[in-house]
DNA sequence: AGCACGCCGACT
DNA sequence: GTCGGCGTGCTC
């Protein structure tokens, strides 16, 4: 059938190129060869990259003489085709590379870079005379560490391009470059003690005899059966014994030796659920039996079901007893959380109630426990992975359910850096491909959602009463407008409000105050001359934290110590204008002395472990105010909060993008539903200057489908989703001048197609960011997907045109496509 | 994304 | 002259 024997395989490198390349395959390497292992391949002069082997083929009309692939890396497959498959589906539809994907789908661990080494020639004559001043300071840097990359030559010389000192030091035959794939991933064991299984009573005697003259390791081996008999075991930890008898790993393999223990090692298991820890007996509610039966029959009938309940309805139970029979079944469960919300606390729950192994996935766990999930994942040893967005990527061996839970939350979508997907949107993708089926789990559903779901391309499930029979709570609006007319304001706090939160403290009850700000106050304002310090390469005011007593920008993380005197005319006088989380606890604090607060932002959760030890002494009463952004909307379940205040309401609402009600409305309902949400009816007090708002209403009487209504007919009138989708251009340049003429050109020729449906293009509320100036175009795509592929082809051919003018080539074009 | 190559301004 | 910055094009 072939002419010859050759083998050639295409090959995904994790970076940014349109294009697959060939590579051809030895012979030696026929045998291991196959689609979805990693090869080790060379690209360009000196990189070597791990790329993925997406076909095998025997093509032999190439037009070039494709490099040889060098090694096989991987036993099995890391990826299947359906993974390839969904990769590539990614990359279209969201308008980037199968690189790009690549890179965000695998773990850190599988994506080996070659970093070129440098080292120093062995023939070299230490003749150094020869050396310019650089070429020397490398060479005794080289003499002292061995082997430098070139980004420390970089840094020692403090210059960028090193590239001709290299050539040079090669030519004078002082160094040669090395070019080594890291092996980044351990796998890592945890090894147990155990005594030698020959050993009996009488034996074990004579071996502590033998041991006479090693006092050590007789001591150890005495400790040891001390420790065993106390914990009831027969088996430890090394590093448990280790520690316990302050002994030595050495000592422990010097008993080895002598056949006293031995040793076994196992894979660390953090899957594990801690034997005290037993599962309370839930009893479903009339209610949630017959969305139970409702849901059952959805799935088993649509492809996508939406499953709407408010919140404290119970949702978690249903999707446990879904994900119990596909379990039972031998099938595969996503669990999608948003990132913010996988706390301990989540998580600890479904390892009780769950009877297989349960994985979890997201950026907080480090490249080794990663790629063991993987792994795990890809034989179908575990059942349910939990995980934030990018597990939608893990090896799926036998996936058959997928829960997307609060499908609404923003955190689903990914900024940047491409791929700009939607996990959520993605995950149906990615059940269809793997006959999956999907439930979207939400108390406040996107329009887009609910949209389907009413017009029965989902299917519905409501759910429409609090779990336990606690009462919805009871929210009042504070029109501090008014308040402040009547002098009833302190600081940021109404008399009322400040009232409520005493009286429920009395009652020794919790408070989550919401603020949807970080910082101490958004910008200083001088006193005499108005002056706002503001960064110095964003077009942003910079952020004052008291805390470390530093100016901080938000966009780029520039900081700046703060000044004594005003930069512009010496006052010493600031003003505080606006204010944010640091600002209102502080405010709180002399206004309630003696009560605790504590603040929850990005700015005190960075810190490891931040997250969860504020959650812990939150439930355990330490704290009695938790004052935060959006964080502690999402997923927090603390029984004893009985008043939710939100501070400021407006900022929600001005928010100037289309969305804007929807999402006011999403974050007042959830901030609200952290208010009583076990035995006693919650109160949530919300704080605002415009209290006419229709939507506030809405919020009090939990009416999401007035809210849907309303945002489905201004959608349809201004054609936004879900009437269309949308694009977002963005286009970066350094100077002004050509950032505004591309986006003229690129929307001029967009324009010719797209007519009305194109806007822009405009200036973004922030227009300088990084030392770039940047500016916008939103095109309103076709729902329908087969004139959607065409349009998306004519905007590539669009920028191909824009980075064709020698003027603007260098402008950096960023598409985001269902951008929220 | 790197990296090589080529062009060009600044300094020994 | 040479060093180092910067723009451009290519990578199987």
């Amino acid at each position: 059938m072939f002419e010859t024997n050759d083998i050639y395989v295409d090959v995904l490198l994790p970076l940014a190129l349109p294009q697959i390349y060939t590579y051809f395959v030895p012979e030696t390497l026929h045998q291991l060869i196959e689609v979805g292992k990693r090869v080790e391949v060379q690209f360009g002069k000196s990189r070597i990259y791990a790329g993925i082997v997406s076909a095998v083929h025997q093509n032999l009309k190439l037009a070039y003489v494709p490099k040889a692939v060098i090694s096989v890396m991987d036993e099995k497959p890391i990826v299947e085709q359906l993974q390839l498959n969904f990769w590539k589906w990614i990359a279209n539809y969201y308008q980037c590379t199968e690189g790009e994907v690549m890179q965000a789908a695998l773990p850190a661990a599988f994506k080996l870079s070659s970093e070129t080494k440098v080292i120093l020639n062995p023939a070299f004559s230490e003749d150094a005379s020869v050396l310019t001043d650089n070429e020397f300071m490398v060479h005794e840097a080289l003499t002292l560490q061995g082997e430098l990359s070139v980004k420390e030559i970089q840094s020692i010389l403090d210059i960028k391009s090193t590239y001709r000192i290299i050539k040079s030091l090669i030519n004078k035959q002082v160094i040669t470059l090395q070019e080594e794939l890291q092996y980044k991933y351990k796998p890592k064991f945890e090894y147990y003690v155990q005594l030698h299984p020959d050993l009996n009573d009488d034996t074990l005697d004579e071996a502590v005899l033998t041991l006479k003259r090693a006092k050590k390791q007789e001591q150890l081996l005495i400790d040891f059966l001390g420790l065993c008999d106390e914990l009831g075991t027969e088996r430890l930890k090394r590093s448990y014994l280790v520690k316990q008898t302050g002994s030595t790993t050495t000592l422990v393999n010097a008993l080895v030796k002598k056949n006293i223990f031995v040793i076994s090692e196992e894979q660390t298991n953090r899957l594990d659920v801690d034997p005290n820890e037993t599962l309370i007996e839930y009893k479903f509610s009339e209610q949630q039996l017959k969305a139970y039966d409702n849901l059952k029959n959805s799935v088993a009938e649509k492809q996508v079901t939406l499953l709407h309940g408010i919140t404290s309805s119970g949702k978690t139970q249903l999707y446990l007893k879904m994900m119990q029979q596909v379990i039972e079944q031998g099938g595969q469960v996503l669990y999608l959380l948003p990132e913010i919300a996988l706390t301990a606390q989540i998580i600890r729950r479904l390892r009780l109630a769950l009877s297989c192994k349960t994985g979890i996935y997201h950026s907080k766990y480090n490249d080794n426990e990663r790629i063991e999930l993987w792994r795990d994942v890809k034989l179908g040893e575990i059942g349910v992975i939990v995980g934030a967005r990018s597990s939608v990527f893990l090896p799926f061996k036998n996936l058959k359910l997928i829960i997307v839970d609060e499908a609404h939350d923003s955190s689903y979508k990914q900024f940047d850096p491409a791929p700009r997907y939607n996990a959520r949107d993605a995950a149906i993708k990615l059940s269809t491909m793997c006959k999956a089926k999907v439930i979207l789990g939400s108390a406040t559903p996107s329009v887009e959602n609910y949209y389907k779901a009413e017009h029965s391309v989902f299917g519905l499930v409501e759910l429409k009463e609090r779990y336990g029979g606690v009462k919805a709570p009871e929210i009042e609006i504070i029109d501090i407008k008014e308040a402040a007319r009547k002098k009833q304001m302190h600081t940021h706090f109404s008399h009322q409000l400040i009232k409520v939160i005493k009286t429920t403290l009395d009652q020794n009850e919790q408070v989550i105050l919401f603020q949807n700000r970080r910082g101490y106050t958004p910008a200083l304002v001088c006193n005499s001359c108005g002056f706002v310090p503001r960064c110095v390469q964003c077009d942003v005011s910079l952020t004052y934290h008291k805390f470390i007593n530093e100016l901080l920008c938000h966009q780029c993380g520039y900081r700046k110590r703060l000044s004594q005197t005003c930069v512009r005319c010496g006052e010493t006088e600031t003003r505080i204008r606006n204010f944010g989380t640091e600002k209102i606890e502080e405010d709180l604090q002399n206004l309630l002395p003696g009560v605790k607060i504590a603040r929850m932002d990005i700015d005190t959760v960075k810190r490891k472990e931040g997250h969860s030890k504020l959650i812990a002494a939150f439930e355990q009463q330490e704290i009695d105010i938790l004052v935060g952004t959006q964080m502690v909307a999402k997923g927090l379940d603390f029984e004893n909060v009985t008043l939710v205040g939100i501070i400021n309401a407006d900022q929600l609402l001005r928010f100037p993008d289309f969305r804007a009600g929807e999402r006011a409305f999403q974050l007042m309902t959830q901030v609200s539903g952290r208010a009583g949400r076990r035995k006693k009816q919650g109160k949530v007090l919300i704080q605002t200057y415009q209290p006419e708002d229709e939507i506030f209403l809405w919020v009090i009487q939990n009416d999401y489908e007035t809210l849907f209504e309303t945002e489905l007919s201004d959608r349809k009138a201004f054609n936004y989703p879900p009437f269309c989708r949308l694009m977002h251009i963005q286009l970066r340049h350094k100077n002004v001048e050509i950032a505004d003429k591309a986006s003229i050109y690129l929307a001029d020729i967009l324009k010719a197609y797209f007519k009305n449906r194109l806007n822009g293009p405009s200036v973004p509320i922030i227009s300088y960011i990084r030392n770039f100036y940047l500016r916008e175009i939103m095109l309103k795509l076709p729902i329908r997907s087969t004139e959607l592929k065409g349009e998306k082809d004519y905007i590539q051919r669009c920028i191909h045109q824009l980075k064709s003018q020698a003027d603007y080539r260098s402008v950096i074009v960023k598409l985001d496509v269902d951008p929220m």
